[in-house]
DNA sequence: CACTTGTTATAACGAGTGTCATAGTGTAGC
DNA sequence: GCTACACTATGACACTCGTTATAACAAGTG
């Protein structure tokens, strides 16, 4: 439960905007936790040690702006972590990345998942559109990311493109399962079998079954 | 909205059954819609046409009662057609799953996921061990029979067992980043990456990277 | 007819939700 | 001092939630 705030974002003169940066990160791990209606202003206040009667004050969008902040809060992290470890770790960044994320489902013992996801897959019928936008902009910019590395590992920009979802889309999906399961044994898998496709370099065979 | 009924379910003797039977397949569609907390027994009654007063004779044990059917009636759905899939298509039985399952994305315009999946990312608390225990039910079923399939091709058991555990985990991920995007990006990019992951049958390069 | 049995209708309970209005607090600048 | 302003406290509104209790209904059986 309890958070380690390491951002040292100020936004304002208070020191208030620590609470407002409390609330955004507070929010984003219940999200990764419990779903996006799984959520309640007042829970996240309360968590965050903030007022509630304040939260207004800060987000006067109300729900949706906390949680559009907290998907930015957290695409950026992930972002920034990937970045880190894939400029770091040349031909095994990607592994060393899948890694972290591996070690910290464990940590968490698979309560926690991606806040992104969670506000990805839940519709309402009327409200929102914005959240979709900060989940799509979340995606993209790791994709972003993905695809410059593995166009400086020598593969071409189709295969990198594909490849960039597909890395992406296992883990994610493996974070899911491993939170279904219970284990680490899905993670260990795309761990055992995504590095393969990026060290092929040659992508010879993958031209022919495309449409 | 609508839902076409496919199944042949009998189980008491009367008609009311089939009303139980739209409840749990209405409560699938929803929960992959909206998410576990994002459905509530009124909504799903009303849009089965079933009345609220009834749910809790059918169900007594309440709403987890009806999300475990759920859960149990759409891995049962989903592990049939996979197995029709790989049985009908031999070495091409993933790509034609992976096409189906695209279809569907773009045919409800990715309002749907996956109902198991939205039931395997909501914490809660206090309740439900058993819905964990559903879900990672679903999960076992696919992965057995996409192992099966994966060694009838002539993989050898560990890369059988990693690969369709990454294959599950693709398919899942990239469902949830297409409802993110709002398109089929991703999983055509698993549908271009997965198809070679299986096509190569000798796993040597792949022992060498396990701890 | 009475009687059971499977099903539905209706109303209510307590709790929680997002949101807002209003009043109160503190502190910085004059 | 005092005003201005960022922030907080409190309580309320209208609503939905899961669940339960209780009564009614329909149909078959004796």
């Amino acid at each position: 439960m309890t958070l380690v705030i390491t951002s040292g974002f100020t936004f304002m003169s208070k020191a208030s905007s620590v609470g407002r940066q409390r609330v955004i990160e507070t929010a984003a791990m219940m999200l990764a936790t419990r779903g996006l209606r799984g959520i309640s202003i007042r829970e996240v206040a309360k968590a965050a040690q903030a007022p509630l009667g304040s939260t207004y004050h800060h987000f006067p969008e109300g729900k949706s702006q906390i949680v559009i902040e907290a998907i930015e809060w957290a695409g950026e992290r992930a972002a920034s972590e990937l970045k880190a470890c894939l400029s770091t770790n040349n031909e095994n960044g990607v592994r060393v990345f899948l890694e972290n994320w591996r070690n910290r489902l464990s940590k968490y013992s698979f309560q926690q998942g991606c806040p992104i996801v969670a506000a990805a897959i839940e519709n309402s019928d009327d409200d929102e559109q914005n959240i979709k936008r900060a989940v799509s902009d979340a995606f993209n910019k790791w994709q972003d990311i993905l695809c410059d590395y593995l166009l400086e590992q020598g593969h071409n920009e189709h295969y990198a493109h594909s490849l960039s979802l597909t890395i992406i889309s296992s883990i994610e999906g493996a974070v899911v399962l491993c939170r279904g399961y219970q284990n680490l044994q899905p993670f260990d898998a795309i761990i055992a079998t995504i590095p393969t496709l990026i060290a092929r370099k040659n992508s010879s065979d993958l031209r022919e079954n495309n449409e």
